[in-house]
DNA sequence: CCTGCAGATTACAACGTTGGAAAGAATGTA
DNA sequence: TACATTCTTTCCAACGTTGTAATCTGCAGG
């Protein structure tokens, strides 16, 4: 049916095992024999049979992405990121959804699909740090976000707590002082909700203010309703407050909107600043201040990483963190 | 290395071919042997090999997702709608990001990543009704979209002249009559922009009133940035209007975003609907009316089409169109 | 003219799976 | 008991490619 290296060896009058040389770039060709070899690649129309070449060689130059959901900005522009990087490379993605469920990630990682790919880059959100041992799986494997640190596999992120001390900077020096921490999860320590806490707390003990807990507002998902929803909650409950650091910028724009339905003015009675700079902030009203998380970096150095570890390049070495910078960006949400 | 079937064959005191037959539901299994099987490969942990499955049976259970840009909102929920109806079918999907180039979509076409996967839905944007030659592809393929009709392939759209059209009269029906197609490509007849402005032109028709062709908005992508940018030129202009049709929902946010800075109220001074209902009409100030485009549908028609097609189940049938069913959603910036 | 050697090409097997057909076991019928 | 019939399992080959090792070619040096 389809045309085989077997055809364009017969085409070209050569073996089989010239063409596939040919064709992977082998030492030791004569200019002519490969001339007329990719001649009849030509002619034919040949392309490989990436199955075959998958079989034999063990590689597939697939690459898998889980992440929680594509539906999430923040996620939509990672992947974005991620698979413009393999592209480059010569990989592609396999996108998989875990809706950030333990039992759907853990299906993922070790289903028979992690057999046909190289390598995963694996988004954490269902799993936590007590679940270290469960992804120590054969696939090379790349860990992303901030719900497990010292796995045994390489692991990039940002740099939560110094960027959330920052944004919270970003208010204090504007003269705002009862900061909302927008989007906390009390019992949590590390993940991206314990990590901006503390460095929310950080600026604030630096700045020789107290924290006071009930500044401290939950949210438990982090999507635009949940924001809308906590914050309704915070107005009615008469909180008095000037200023929000949001955990990420779909709470803040939710919580925008509630607020400016009651009358506030921003930035004006309230500032808000949120976290990952995704493209809405730049047109909302007003446009959201924001900390740009590095995506663009998160996404090069982890498909670097794990390149290197499918190639076997860092065989030796262990296993690596690395966090990407980040920068704090100024609009009108706390223009004052 | 890895677990093989041959493996599974011996723990089980079976031939490896009965170990195929358990795992692909054969008839004719004693239910002892199945168990003994089914054990095996539980204890051993095996994982089929999907590369060797693929060449040897010819399908991969991957298929390929071509849209133009992930970061767009209506695609990446595009891209969830048919993540999630593959996955119910026991399909992944491959995103292939062309960039609406149409040498990047011709590239990803007659790639050999095509072999790898069984079939395709491409959401055509580089490419045109008279490249309708170009898109005959081994592979089995479903076309999405509005660039390209009567292709050799099935193809699945939503009704936009239909939906363009009520979108139209939402506003007429609330007494505007001043009303900007925003987004128009003149020169356009079918894809996206020259149907919608079909629709914009029957609804004015069969109100009584004349198309004015100064109230044809051009914005050429359809991006944020696209309306905001149209918008002030409006602005600027010193046009008469009191509606607003945008042909999507990011040029009307944009379009909005623009017309409050310049003090405008919306709807009160000027109604507006958009198109696609993209997750963030429901939470920009005001909430942006819309046409939900059927994107479940869409998604759901498209992948069981495509498999019908790699299944030869639909192997008689000729060519199919199909159009998903819309709605109009009401929301603030029509609530007059 | 033979030998040695590097460069170029090829033969062969193997990767792990499944389709097709043959072989073997179990059951029913005369 | 013998034989036909159905159910169950196995054997063999093949999918298209690449790694290993072997072969072959041409040429320099003795």
């Amino acid at each position: 049916m389809a045309i085989t290296m077997r055809d364009v060896a017969q085409a070209a009058d050569v073996s089989i095992k010239t063409v596939s040389n040919v064709i992977n770039d082998h030492p030791n060709i004569k200019a002519e024999t490969r001339e007329r070899v990719l001649l009849a690649i030509e002619k034919l129309g040949y392309q490989p049979n990436l199955s075959a070449r998958g079989l034999r060689s063990g590689r597939t130059d697939v690459i898998s992405l889980i992440i929680p959901d594509l539906k999430n900005a923040y996620f939509a522009e990672l992947a974005d990121a991620v698979m413009t990087a393999a592209s480059k490379r010569g990989k592609v993605v396999i996108i998989e959804q875990s809706g950030g469920s333990r039992a759907r990630e853990l299906e993922i990682l070790h289903g028979p699909r992690m057999r046909m790919v190289d390598g995963v880059l694996y988004s954490v959100l269902g799993l936590s740090q007590e679940d270290v041992g469960l992804i120590d799986i054969p696939t090379p494997m790349v860990l992303l976000g901030e719900r497990i640190f010292n796995g045994p596999t390489d692991h990039v992120t940002m740099q939560n707590i110094e960027a959330s001390q920052a944004a919270t900077e970003h208010l204090l020096q504007r003269g705002r002082t009862k900061l909302l921490a927008f989007g906390a999860h009390r019992n949590e320590v590390i993940g991206s909700a314990g990590l901006r806490l503390e460095g929310y707390r950080r600026a604030l003990k630096k700045a020789g203010l107290d924290y006071r807990d009930e500044l401290a507002i939950d949210a438990q998902s982090w999507h635009r309703s949940d924001g809308a929803q906590a914050m309704r909650q915070v107005l009615e409950s008469g909180l008095d407050f000037d200023g929000v650091v949001a955990f990420n910028d779909s709470i803040a724009l939710g919580a925008m909107r509630v607020m400016q339905d009651a009358g506030l003015k921003i930035p004006e009675d309230v500032a808000i600043i949120g976290f990952d700079d995704i493209d809405e902030t730049r047109y909302s009203l007003p446009t959201l201040s924001t900390i740009d998380p590095g995506r663009g970096e998160i996404a090069e150095t982890a498909v670097a990483m794990l390149l290197e570890r499918i190639d076997g390049a860092a065989e030796a070495t262990p296993a690596r963190e690395f966090e990407a910078g980040f920068k704090v960006i100024s609009r009108e949400s706390t223009a004052i």
